[in-house]
This record gives structure tokens, sequence and C-alpha cells, in this order.
DNA sequence: CTTTATGCAAAGAGTTTGCAATAGA
DNA sequence: TCTATTGCAAACTCTTTGCATAAAG
């Protein structure tokens, strides 16, 4: 469990610190899957936070537009989900069970998107990626 | 430009022939990229169709759930998005300025994910990929 | 004739915005 | 002290639902 306050890492661009943006990054930062804003609101009401729900969508968005996090979406539900931003290039692999993911490094997707892009004469911007799947916990409660 | 009824293949998912339906299947199998709730009603509107926004959006719901159509979405809002079902596993390279699509039929993804899972002891379901880029008209308005 | 689809209006979610009060630097 | 952030409530947008009518088979 991390508790560092982050504030060199809004301060780095340019965001004034704020409990409640330290305690947002805490929240994503020690979260094994995104969130979506009500999960991060009611995280936050757990820790006794009166943070009000505006304030959850208007700092996810400035977190996002700093790259503090990154915005994805589970083909189930296209809401957005958000995840702490380790600024590493990786892919999920989700449970369509219980939402519950598994971070992979290695990526089948660079080369291939290069070279269509090449193809096509776009200029390739990047790519997302998402595998899902059946979790061994959500398998054996179906049996 | 196709022009057929669709009727078999409404018929074919035990469901019945109607003309919203027929009109959304052609609007679909003739876009040249997923549509929107909104885009599909208001090519409807176009064509002189009075249907409500209330069918459109039952009507892609049972069509996503009888696969004739695919549900997708774009990073850039997250939007749910529909395609006409082809029946070919493919995927999208996504303009990032103006939103049109090429459709790719070779996959890289397919092995990693299997062999992913298999490591991962999940159970494979499927997995979705986009491939993000600036489409040549694009690029050259930029200049 | 029976069942399913549709239109309409109202309700329900989810999200955004204006403005005054507050907190950070 | 000055400016960016926050809370609150209202406004908005998107989506779903109930029910009476219409259309399909």
């Amino acid at each position: 469990m991390k508790t560092k306050d982050y504030r060199n890492e809004l301060n780095e661009k340019g965001m004034k610190f704020t409990r409640h943006r330290s305690m947002i990054l805490m929240i994503l930062d020690n979260a094994p899957n995104p969130l979506s804003i009500e999960e991060i609101f009611l995280k936050m009401k757990e820790k006794g936070s009166k943070v009000s729900l505006s304030t959850v969508y208007r700092t996810m968005e400035a977190l996002t537009e700093n790259e503090l996090v990154i915005r994805t979406a589970f083909m189930d539900d296209n809401r957005s989900r958000y995840e702490y931003n380790r600024k590493v290039h990786k892919h999920l692999l989700v449970c369509t069970g219980c939402s519950r993911t598994v971070s992979v490094e290695d990526c089948p997707v660079e080369e291939y998107a290069a070279s269509l892009c090449f193809r096509e004469c776009f200029e390739l911007t990047g790519h997302r990626m998402e595998i899902y799947g059946i979790c061994p916990e959500c398998k054996s409660n179906a049996k």
C-alpha cells in the first residue's frame, strides 16, 4: 500500500496539490484495476472524504489531460474508467465475470500498427487493446 | 449501395421484419464506419422515417443481442457505436481527426491472447483492438 | 387473432456548469 | 494576497421504461 502524497507528480504538471487530488491518485495507484468515476467517489467517501461528485469529474478530466492517469473502457459497457499512469506501455486481460484485470507489458500490436499505418498512409498515433476472458475464480464459481 | 430488405437476416434470428429494422440494417451495411445511436436516428430522419429515438435504442439492443450488429467504441469518447456484422474477425484503423475507418482482416492478437489466457488460467472469450492514426486527408488539411 | 414492435411522454442516470466560498502557494 | 479549486444546486444530455396503439405473422 503506497501512501505518498503525489505532490511532486502534481507540481511537475503545474497542478496544485490538494487533498482530493492526492487521495484520488493514491486510490488509483493502489487499485488492482481501472475505476469508474462512481467507484472513485465511493472509495473517497469510505475514507471519510467530503468531496463532491462534480469535483471528481473535474479532477479526472484534469488528471487525464495532464497524463497522470489513463482513461480506458471495457467492452461490456464502454464506461470510462481510470487507471494510474505508470508510464509503461501495457495491456489488460479483463475478466468478463468480475472485471478483475491482469496487466501485461508485452505487446503484439506495435509492429503491426506501424506497418498498417504505413500501408494506408496514416500517421500512427496509438492503439488500444484488451483481452477478455473468465478468471479462475469466476470459472470455479460458475460450476 | 446495397438495397436489400434484410428480411432473411432478421427471420433467421427470430426477429420480426419491420421497416425500421430493415432501414437500420441497410444504413449500417452501407456505412463506412460504426455509427452512434444519434447518427443512426438522424440518417433515418433524413430518409423520411418518423421513427422515435426510443425505438432506435431498443432496436440496437435487440440487433446487438442477436449479433446482427456489433457494438464498438472509439477511445476519444467511448460512446457506443454500431457496425453491421459481416461475420469476419477484423479490426479498425480509426482516424483521430474525422473518425473515418479502414478495416483490416489480419489480426496479430489471436495467438497472443490464447497463450496469455493459458498462462493466467483464464478462459479466453475475446479481445478488442483498434489502431488510431491521422488519415491522409486530415494530414493535408492540418498543413 | 395473438404477439411483438412502436410512439410518446415521463422518469432515471450520468455529466456539466455557474457562482459564491474556500484553500493552496 | 491572488488564483485555482471546490461544493452546491441547477441544467443538460443520454438512456430507459410504462402503457396504449399499431403492425407483423
